[in-house]
DNA sequence: ATCATCAATGTAATAACATCACATCGACCT
DNA sequence: AGGTCGATGTGATGTTATTACATTGATGAT
């Protein structure tokens, strides 16, 4: 695994955004509160998050465009995972679950399909939304 | 269930296309391949989409930001699909697992989450691919 | 030492995806 | 006729992501 040394400057400074932020961010959002570090343009953005994500600190929601900083101890590789996302304040939770990788990955060994990336993104309202 | 004759005229051009393509569509493919049937502008093509999805007659794959057809029968309502989407040739395949669903049900009940839409696109390379 | 190489970076331009704002049309109802 | 409502037409704009090309800096080989 990847320790925070390792990365480069540009690839420190998301991350530190990511990471001190309650919920994910866009790239440009990223941007914008990296300017002042001496970000110009967004593929300054885009090439540390790319790194970011091989390195599996940050993951990408697609279904909102976003990237978040993982929650998940860093100490040992994860299997699939999956986001709850609260549309309403955004917040992020992260999660794995064994049964529902083993049944993805049951269909695609059924399928003879190679499996690179999975995507499980459930959007809805979260428990403190709920009761507010 | 709608049928396809309550579907409005731009409804039914978009999902003609989408029904006559093998693979996805971005909003923006579907509307050059409009462009002839009066198609003007990318706000016709989403309206259209809106409706579809809607109705359960499109998906849009949010990994891949397209939109297929879907390939259920649409005489029964179905739960949460996953989509297997090959990186080579663009095939699609839907399917939907009852203990992922569960299981996802689960941590949402357990988070006190109410779930509103469960996204699950798993992406590689289908059999046809891995054999050429 | 100097040269080759390769990853990381800087920058501008452009492409790809999506929505806003506002006007119009047509069906239906009263 | 007048009102309402969903669908449509259109231009402008906003948001997200990539391409292309130049430069820098560390590393290792000759």
């Amino acid at each position: 695994m990847v320790h925070a040394q390792e990365l480069t400057k540009n690839q420190s400074l998301v991350l530190d955004v990511l990471s001190h932020t309650e919920g994910p961010l866009s790239a440009y959002s990223l941007l914008d509160q990296l300017r002042d570090k001496g970000f110009r343009a967004p593929l300054q953005v885009y090439r540390a998050l790319d790194k970011l994500m091989e390195f599996g600190l940050v993951h990408r929601l697609e279904s909102i465009n976003s990237f978040v900083a993982c929650t998940h101890s860093h100490d040992h590789k994860h299997g699939v995972i999956a986001f709850g996302i609260c549309d309403t304040c955004g917040r992020v939770d992260e999660f794995c679950d064994a049964v529902v990788e083993e049944r993805l990955k049951g269909w695609s060994k059924d399928h003879a399909f190679r499996l690179s990336k999975t995507t499980i993104e459930m959007r809805g309202t979260c428990a403190n939304c709920l009761a507010a």
